[in-house]
DNA sequence: TGTACATCAGTGAACGCGCGTTCACTGATGTAC
DNA sequence: TGTACATCAGTGAACGCGCGTTCACTGATGTAC
């Protein structure tokens, strides 16, 4: 077999993940993933026990994870300015909600997938709330070193970071509305502005 | 008819929903839902012209609205600190969205029956739009007062701590985890100091 | 090199089950006279 | 008040369809000698 060989199971996976987003994950039947993937469907379960596992290893393995993606950002501690490294948090947050809320909260419709997928969570300590603590770690990372207020809480930051991504991303997918790259890019700048700023009319309470 | 008579189609109504917080959306049938209600299926064809009618139905009858709840709570312009304010909003919106986010989500897994809600959050005006902006017009009204500082974006900062709450109820939902109720008024009341007093060293940039 | 056999990815056709939906029907309630 | 009829919410049983899954099979590839 080949280095890059692209195998059989990946078709699969593929063609899994395409199906799923067009039509969503509740409708997707084995019928249209192997046709989608110009196999038989006989041919789906010589790679994956039934239909469930197929969309779980779908889940694990071709959706990414936002803590790897932060990984590179939130290392940055004490390089460039704050304000640069949360913005471009933010950049990478923003897509990456965009693409992968509308199938991950696909799970809450089938409970029983949902209970496999926290059991594969927990076993390898993975899930929404990695990324959170990576963000609210950088943070602590930069109080240490004066460039975040002491004052300020890194794990609520943190929340108040990702929590506005997410949030975007989800109200946009739900309402069925695109986003024009622009209107990311000023969101992107006036939401971290106003987390480093604060709300208050001045510094104290 | 009595003034305060369950109707049986309110009986359907809170049946479904009952089956569709038990087993999700994509797993409820029509026989469950009528077996939950005491009912017959062909009684739901009765009272709903075919299951999707009767999905978007529950969501749209039994699924409280956020702008609604916060309506009294942004009308305090001027009224008690921001602080306050902000604090009993999110001590609102961590409920609601607990409650409403797992179902409302599920709509990704059914995207023809997404698609026909998204039609009539259309023509209705309704949406998860409708809290930001609500949120955002009375922080834009306490700013006028000077309440808010000039600087703050109010659109952003209504983002920032309804994404937060809505992050904090996500990811407890999804990874399977209930949250004892003390630990949500730590995080309401750091949220909103975090989002007050802002990340920046001093009130400067 | 050729022959005999083993392995295994992939197939076409069929399977039974459970789903949403419809049908002819019942029986309680309302209405006209 | 009684009688005849209309209305309509609700039913039990059946419907056909499409789903996930399995089966015996094919044919290409690898291996032993």
């Amino acid at each position: 077999m080949p280095r890059n060989a692209v195998t059989t199971r990946d078709l699969i996976l593929d063609a899994a993940l395409s199906v799923i987003h067009t039509i969503g994950l509740g409708r997707s039947t084995t019928k249209q993933i192997a046709a989608r993937a110009d196999l038989s469907e006989a041919a789906l379960y010589r790679h994956f026990s039934d239909k469930a596992e197929l969309f779980l290893c779908v889940i694990a393995e071709r959706l990414p994870q936002l803590s790897m993606a932060l990984q590179d950002l939130t290392g940055q501690v004490g390089h460039r300015s704050v304000r640069a490294n949360l913005e471009d948090i933010a950049r990478v947050a923003l897509p990456f909600y965009n693409e992968t809320l509308p199938i991950v909260t696909s799970l809450f419709a089938e409970q029983d997938l949902l209970a496999q997928h926290q059991a594969r969570m927990r076993s390898n300590n993975i899930g929404p709330h990695r990324a959170l603590e990576q963000l609210a770690a950088y943070l602590r990372a930069e109080q240490r070193l004066g460039r975040v207020s002491p004052r300020s809480d890194p794990e609520a930051a943190a929340a108040l970071l990702l929590g506005a991504c997410q949030t975007r991303a989800l109200t946009r997918r739900f309402l069925g509305e695109s986003d024009p790259p622009a209107s990311d890019e000023r969101f992107v700048k006036s939401v971290v502005r106003t987390l480093l700023e604060g709300l208050a009319v001045d510094s104290q309470d």
